[in-house]
DNA sequence: AGACTAAACGGACTACGGTCCGGTTTGTAT
DNA sequence: ATACAAACCGGACCGTAGTCCGTTTAGTCT
């Protein structure tokens, strides 16, 4: 136990920024943990950040210190889910990864993202859920960045403008409104999201 | 004096709601006045529940009861101008007005829109940011209905999805982003939002 | 005028997100 | 081992939206 401690885990040189120190390590996984069994018994939008910060034995000040606000908190949970849709849609096979025409790209990754807050439901708005920068956070950017890329590719006008309307059209509280308080199914919003996409980018309606 | 308060005012017979008490009405007025008075002196996202109360001579227990929540009070701020603006697109001229092809209503409903959006600003968001509610509000139910309509006679599929998305695209939240934020102007906005709804509704592209 | 009731009032109270800062712990240099 | 600085910790504190309930008041009926 004690011959583990005098090898560096992580040796990533001198110049690497400082790494964690332990006790921080141990909080942070300590307050995920509390985090995912609170989410679990009853729900994200009943999770406060009190009852988190005592669930965890830990200070309040130590949570926020750590995920800046509870829109951050929510995003940290959500890290794994988004860390693999972002690779499935930069580097991932056809339809949603390069390879496919822009108009393709583009249904279906309205299609994935529907999945996904269908899937992740009150996690995914409350991670969007931030006061002020919402917009500014990184996912959001990448997934605007992609965007613009596609309907660039695809000859648009003004792609930046345009890939924000789309965005916007992918938000989980609407998304959410229409699956859940409305009933609507899912498959039914990505069937619209694709004759969406189909109709801006010029396919011949009918077209599959 | 004394002699007015013979006369009913409002003689709206025996079978109207019963009418608003005088100390309601009273601190109604008070209450409204104050508001815009804050709103004007701080900006909309500077006034609090509380300062209102305070400024109005009024319990905050008035406040809430008169208004629900303070999207609610936002909301009635907006009143005038809400009512305006519905006035215009279901009566008014064309091409906001009936009378103008369907795609021409909806590019010009857009266009008033961020208008709008971009007049009323904080107001505008404040008044949509109610926690829960949001799509069931009144007017967000008429331009949803009204935008059903004009794609239904635009012959598009699933015209109640198509409205959800292209509504969704006028959250205010997201205009101001764009405006503000950003620093896009409102004119970039508009015409982009013209040829989102004609591509849509599969104008020719170059088309004005 | 006096009594009565339903509506309206007001402000103390709660819940929650977020901040602040004096005290503690960790890792390191000596 | 000891000293030290930086990073970290915790929980008291604040501001705000929204609720609750005992008290007051406007309008009505006799």
């Amino acid at each position: 136990m004690f011959l583990v401690s005098l090898i560096p885990i992580r040796p990533e040189g001198s110049s690497g920024p400082p790494s964690e120190r332990s006790d921080a390590a141990r909080n942070r996984e300590r307050l995920l943990q509390a985090a995912r069994e609170l989410v679990a018994e009853r729900g994200v939008d009943a999770v406060t950040m009190d009852m988190l910060a005592c669930r965890a034995e830990v200070g309040k000040g130590t949570v926020f210190r750590r995920f800046g606000n509870r829109a951050g908190l929510m995003m940290t949970l959500l890290s794994d889910a988004e860390a693999e849709f972002q690779q499935r849609f930069i580097f991932g096979p056809p339809p949603l990864g390069p390879g496919a025409p822009p108009v393709e790209r583009l249904m279906a990754f309205g299609e994935a993202r529907i999945r996904y807050i269908d899937k992740y439901g009150e996690l995914a708005r409350a991670a969007e859920h931030s006061p002020h920068n919402r917009h500014a956070a990184p996912p959001a950017l990448l997934w605007h960045r992609h965007l613009e890329m596609l309907l660039r590719e695809a000859g648009v006008d003004d792609p930046w403008l345009m890939a924000s309307f789309l965005l916007s059209t992918l938000d989980p509280e609407r998304v959410l409104y229409a699956l859940r308080s409305q009933g609507v199914e899912a498959a039914r919003i990505e069937a619209g999201w694709r004759e969406f996409a189909g109709r801006l980018l010029g396919c011949p309606p009918g077209a599959k």
